[in-house]
DNA sequence: GTCTATAGCCTGATAGAC
DNA sequence: GTCTATCAGGCTATAGAC
């Protein structure tokens, strides 16, 4: 047991990927700067660079911790018991409660998709996306066996996020109600879609 | 008749266009400067400003020019002649191969949907997307009428696009083929799931 | 581990010659 | 309409005191 306390340090580095986390979400890598973050944590620019040695490494420590936790959340989504249609709608609730819970996690992808390198990309599959999606892949196999697995996993992970993906631009659009921010309303339309697809 | 045809220039205010959309489509706003910009057109930076007040008009400017010829081209593709069924199929395939055809498009959009204020966004749903969005969600109320016409439509056209916009990545995922990169697998594997969704 | 100060470069934008 | 030269400021990153 340790005898002295220490007040609110937490482990500074991990401090600093919290706040820049939601910079690099809303601005992108080239739209934060390193004074920006340094702000946002309260201390010197100078300092950051004690923790990080440089802004790119920092952006990636930002990544691999911002899209850490999620992938194990979905995969035990899909890693319960029930019918394939049952296991389906849990899918589709839960992911769809979780991209509308987390919108940093959701704009830090659409921006890895759009600036991501190679490396990188293949280091977030790795990381975040292979398991998840291998069960995602799983359940399309048994719900329609008869389609490209691959391509079904695909087109149901994207049903979801596109919804959320579209939302700045969607409200201008005509036929727009409020209702269709509602994770929940969202989550039953694209469970009566993939229900009418996959029930032959 | 003129006695005199000019050489080049055809109209250096669009050409200094056509040179910035590939490169706000791959670095984004603030990844490209008007140095860059300059460089690529052959002028020097200064030159720029002969034309375009400052780099926000010249990016909007842009932006507007990219969106411009889209819009009318799947309007056109959805205001066919035959029943809905038929409709469908031709939208995804004309869609599908539109979107294959132009990834400046697809990269400018999400762009525009994680870094537009509203103004601008609103700019570019009037501009660009409500003449079409209306057509498709006419479509979706005669395939599905007990569906939610506007999440319908928003479903059809993102489950073509996320294929697209999530190209980078899948490539690393599990049970990825070089097929899957084909517009018309892609079309096709759209159309199984929409048609099996929509016919009762 | 944090600070202030600063080096060296790149940025958007302008002035003025041609 | 394009150029060269330049300004004022922001950028990443470092140096060195504490």
């Amino acid at each position: 047991m340790k005898t002295k306390t220490k007040q609110i340090p937490v482990e500074t580095a991990q401090f600093i990927l919290d706040k820049a986390i939601p910079l690099f979400a809303r601005s992108g890598y080239s739209g934060v700067s390193m004074r920006d973050i340094a702000k946002e944590v309260g201390i010197s620019g100078a300092a950051l660079y004690h923790h990080y040695p440089d802004k790119k490494n920092l952006y990636i420590a930002a990544m691999t911790h911002a899209f850490a936790d999620n992938a194990s959340a979905v995969e035990f989504s899909l890693n319960t018991h029930g019918s394939p249609a049952e296991r389906l709608e849990r899918f589709i609730f839960d992911f769809t409660k979780q991209m509308s819970s987390d919108p940093d996690f959701r704009a830090l992808l659409q921006r890895e998709l759009l600036d991501g390198d190679d490396e990188r990309l293949k280091l977030l599959a790795d990381q975040a996306f292979v398991a998840p999606f291998t069960a995602l892949r799983e359940l399309a196999t048994e719900l329609a066996p008869d389609c490209d697995a691959h391509l079904t996993a695909i087109s149901m992970a994207g049903l979801i996020l596109f919804h959320f993906d579209v939302e700045p631009i969607r409200r201008y659009l005509p036929g727009c109600l409020k209702k269709h921010n509602d994770p929940q309303v969202i989550a039953k339309h694209i469970t009566k879609i993939l229900m009418g697809a996959f029930s032959k």
